[in-house]
DNA sequence: CACGATACTGGAAACGATTACATAGGGAAC
DNA sequence: GTTCCCTATGTAATCGTTTCCAGTATCGTG
């Protein structure tokens, strides 16, 4: 049973050795190495990471902590997650952590305290001080992507440029009443993320010299969401904007398939601009901003990886990665008629 | 450090005692039972899995086997499983598992071998024989959920009869040119799907007597998958079928996105019907069958546990839970014009 | 009162690895 | 030829639990 021992006796050598010749660290001749892994070969030998990790205090595993998966950019990002951290050896446990209430609390208590991990990647949420506060006692280094964490390495989108970018795009062309349809804390999504693509649209409207009051439509961040939106939002041809920026894909798609319903023309009766690169996006023609969640998960991981591997720099430097983001005009945005 | 010492030690009794009273297991008056929980609660104490599982073999976790995420069935069973494995005090373990590859090979050798987790879920990943009988050999008990693995405890619902289901409501609203739009292997979802819903698609034709050749198109198993082959199908109006099966929501959608497009008015000029209860569906006023992804996982996370707490119960009998569904008419079905 | 359960507790041996420390041979440097 | 360093290996301690075993006190029962 013993598992290393038996591959130790099988070849001859003590369990130290053994382990060296595994392992790769220590001294060990290129001779017994080659001993000890055909034994192991042999018994079909696999460590037992839990032994390990209980002398290392590494566990090969990282948590990921995530709101929902349902959502295309948070699908998107925990594959890749997975991808990458599998690629370096690291298993992934997930933590879908619901954004408030009390089963949050039970999460962290429970399984974040029972230090299974080495590190923490959490997508989407902003964690509370205590939270960050409580890896942080626990030596578990954190990084966030998405929503920026106080505390920690964060890896992100400028959101704010990112919505005056959107907006800027369709002022260029020479709309003037814009609107913006975006999600609200409500619709149970982080309230930073809506809070800065807002931002992003005032501030650029502002600068244009256009009101920013009454701008704005909150909805559920879905295609469904941005259906209901676009149903309400269209339906009255004398109060109708001329370019909507809506703060996802699936939003915009949403109000692009209530357009169609209502009888309107893309781009001629309407604009629509939103913020992902999700495939949706080509489908309909949308104009959209690309962020790319999949070079985000890995820039991700290779970030919390390094903090990892180097413990010395335990210099928590709050430091945010901006991921790059692209414009991509398609012909859902034209100038008004 | 030894933390459980720690705890005995303030409390003045031994770590056996200290390790009874906390876990539950074995006599402890209750006067000491309150006296260690005191203790623990003081300093913070929460026991190492790691520790515990090396002695007692149980790692309270279990590990989940996907091909992708971003799939909405896929992401819903996720989701709901992670939920009920939280309630039950089971961490879950991703494995994003590509459905044919070297990488495959090397994420059972290297991490399931590992043995991490007390069992394993599959959600629509077919394993190989050899596959599953890796894990039996080590004593991991595998439930699977969507396509049926031989040697394992599956849930899953009928998709012979569900596709049968589906065709004969447009066999019974009076249509005689129905197609059936579903995946392929090419698309890289598990083959079984594909063939079962492509075989009581052909079964209830064969019924009713109609030709079944010519009557499939293959396509991504997504909305922009549906959308192209919609175009493709829907474009010439001499041979246009008056119905459509589409093996899933997501398809269903794109084929009426496409066939609007098109200038087509369902459900007049054509039926479409679905497979899911995607969120899509209502929003589309799509007729589909709902298949409650949600439940499924946590019926398969009851089926796992049940055999995880009963180990006596080593009957491998392959058991397949079949998972209700249920017509859901909304007025994308119609007579033919 | 003796005896066997029954409740409770502590000591010590696991579980399966890693690693600090000790030992020993061989070659380079002086 | 001594000293020192480097390679190579073995012994034993360690990580933090659970659990087997043994021992003691209490209590009901014949």
């Amino acid at each position: 049973m013993s598992a290393i021992a038996d591959v130790a006796r099988r070849a001859g050598v003590a369990k130290a050795t053994a382990s060296r010749a595994l392992s790769g660290r220590g001294y060990v001749s290129e001779e017994t190495r080659s001993k000890v892994i055909a034994a192991a070969a042999q018994i079909g030998y696999v460590a037992s990471p839990n032994a390990a990790s209980l002398v290392t205090g590494r566990t090969q595993s990282v948590g990921v902590i995530i709101p929902f998966i349902s959502r295309w950019f948070f699908a998107e990002v925990l594959e890749s997650l997975e991808q990458a951290l599998l690629a370096r050896g690291y298993d992934m446990t997930l933590y879908n952590l619901p954004t408030h209430s009390a089963e949050r609390e039970r999460v962290f208590d429970f399984f974040l305290a029972r230090k299974r991990f080495d590190g923490v990647i959490s997508v989407g949420v902003e964690l509370s001080d205590t939270e960050v506060a409580q890896l942080h006692r626990m030596g578990r280094p954190l990084v966030g992507i998405g929503g920026e964490t106080p505390g920690a390495h964060t890896v992100a989108i400028d959101d704010i440029a990112t919505a005056r970018l959107a907006t800027e795009h369709l002022l260029t062309l020479g709309h003037t009443d814009i609107r913006h349809v975006g999600g609200d804390q409500a619709h149970q999504m982080d309230f930073a993320v809506h809070t800065k693509r807002l931002t992003g649209f005032t501030e650029a409207m502002r600068t244009a010299g256009l009101p920013t009051d009454n701008g704005f439509s909150a909805c559920a961040f879905t295609v469904p969401g941005g259906y209901e939106a676009g149903l309400a939002l269209l339906a009255d041809p004398h109060q109708r904007p001329t370019a909507v920026f809506a703060a996802s894909d699936e939003i915009a798609v949403g109000l692009i398939i209530a357009a169609r319903e209502l009888g309107l023309h893309l781009p001629d009766d309407l604009s629509v601009i939103g913020i992902d690169g999700h495939p949706y996006a080509e489908m309909f023609q949308l104009t959209t901003i690309e962020q790319h969640p999949r070079n985000q998960a890995t820039l991700t991981v290779d970030t919390l990886l390094t903090e990892l591997e180097n413990t010395p720099t335990t210099t928590t430097t709050h430091l945010v990665t901006r991921a790059p983001t692209n414009l991509v005009t398609r012909s859902s945005t034209s100038p008004p008629r």
